[in-house]
DNA sequence: GTCTATATGAGGATAGAC
DNA sequence: GTCTATCCTCATATAGAC
């Protein structure tokens, strides 16, 4: 709400900076980025943006703390209802993986994770816990019930998760690459899709 | 001075130049790495590594030719000998693929390449052809051989290299971001063959 | 080949006037 | 809240003596 009154006019000098550094961060990272450029795209003098963040990686933890936000969730009602018709349950999925996958700023901080991965263990765990654990649990669930309901062959359903979604980061991971250098990602807009198509193939009774 | 009495086990300083320096950029990444501390692990002067390396990326440059000279070949007859077989086919693939990832130095420079991949156009370019479409094509060669000689199932031998080759890199990933951080990588040890397993409990006729 | 000394600049951050 | 002015540190790199 207040945001709407000022985007009506303009945004706040805060809100500049935290749009300003993200854009930075994403393409350069955080040490290829500085105060001074910061400032100079916001438009105001480097000691101007001390009154809004303490310091540089203040303003980098703000918006670091979006990319584990994953607005991607199904309830379990959800699970229960589409892996009961099989297919459809793992299509669900991928499309919301796909939507993440091409959404700009997911994309950007995506690339953030990417960029600073090794540079800081706070990601590195949340990471493997929030990007790995969080949907392997989730599929689990999923390919259980289909395994329950004789829709698939049996198999330890963390293993197929496993097997499942690793393809999905490394198409996620070979698009946001292709995109950084504005290259097509033709070749590989229908491969989410084929991945599904694949892997039912891989997996049904 | 003392060179005659030290040379049977020491480096010669280039050498010692290159070696800090492959260790600190896997460690800390290109920027971080100041050649003042290459300096002084080496155990001389800033100025004195000029006398050996341009500048700093000269340094780099030569460590990063390494990325992607992979010893990493299956001999087109090899090849054919082995999809006969079949399984034996995915399983020297990833026998290979997972001494790479868990060799020191493979290690290193995989993730030498993982931290600049954003830094480095050439990176990425390089990233996409020698990782990722050479492997596919070698692995094209043997799925399709095996689905001549009725094997596996027919689909397009890309495509099933694609999603055999994406779940290796994720285990890859997985692996050296918990060797970064010295956490045990037993829960991933087995990966590679349950993932081989996996894959041809799919494809198999 | 290595050292000392130094040039030159980038980068993060603060003090105090307005 | 923003500006000018300034500080300090770190970093890459070169010159010239030994």
């Amino acid at each position: 709400m207040m945001q709407n009154r000022e985007s009506l006019q303009q945004k706040s000098t805060k809100q500049k900076i935290s749009d300003v550094s993200f854009n930075l961060f994403s393409e350069l990272g955080y040490k290829n980025t500085s105060v001074r450029k910061i400032a100079q795209e916001v438009g105001i003098r480097e000691s101007a943006i001390y009154n809004h963040y303490k310091n540089k990686e203040d303003i980098f933890l703000e918006i670091a703390k979006n990319i584990f936000s994953t607005p991607f969730l199904v309830s379990q009602e959800e699970i229960e209802e589409l892996s009961q018709r099989g297919k459809p349950f793992l299509n669900k999925f991928v499309m919301q993986y796909k939507m993440l996958s091409f959404d700009k700023k997911s994309e950007s901080l995506f690339r953030i994770l990417l960029i600073e991965l090794f540079q800081n263990r706070t990601l590195r765990e949340k990471f493997m816990s929030e990007f790995n654990d969080e949907n392997i649990k989730m599929l689990s669930g999923g390919f259980f019930s289909m395994m329950q309901n004789g829709l698939i062959r049996s198999a330890d359903p963390m293993m197929m998760s496993y097997e499942f979604l690793s393809t999905l980061f490394y198409i996620r991971l070979q698009t946001t690459l292709l995109r950084f250098d504005k290259l097509s990602t033709s070749a590989l807009a229908t491969q989410f899709e084929k991945h599904v198509d694949f892997f039912w193939e891989s997996i049904k009774i």
